[in-house]
DNA sequence: TGTGGCGCGTAAT
DNA sequence: ATTACGCGCCACA
């Protein structure tokens, strides 16, 4: 299912960030500066601005990006609170782990 | 650990 | 065309 295919992806930006992010496997993660370079933007906040109107959960798996220092980074929009508890949630389920707000095994994570 | 500047796409002005 | 802002990041102290 091409990217192009949902309704909610609002710019070509965001489509390339979103087939790039498709490509990261359960029980792995990335960074946002990664996954920008995979497309060849230098900029990890324009990252998360695209990830920000969060396309569907399960389908692009924006909860798989995190931030450089290892540390789970934002979740629809917020750093902290239910939203950010909610991807820690979708992430343990794939094995990844957090402690201490930490990445728990930095093996995987793409830097 | 804290601060400042940089990066660039998007929305607002 | 300009300004302002944002799920960040790196350098430097």
């Amino acid at each position: 299912m091409p990217i192009s295919h949902f309704q909610s992806v609002s710019s070509p930006f965001a489509a390339q960030v979103y087939t790039a992010l498709r490509k990261v496997p359960a029980g792995r993660v990335i960074t946002y500066a990664a996954l920008g370079r995979r497309i060849g933007c230098r900029s990890p906040r324009a990252i998360g601005q695209a990830l920000r109107a969060n396309p569907f959960a399960p389908q692009v798996p924006c909860h798989r990006v995190i931030a450089s220092d290892l540390t789970p980074g934002g979740f629809q929009g917020k750093t902290a609170g239910p939203a950010l508890a909610r991807k820690l949630r979708l992430l343990a389920s794939e094995g990844t782990h957090f402690e201490n707000n930490r990445l728990t095994d930095p093996r995987r994570a793409i830097r």
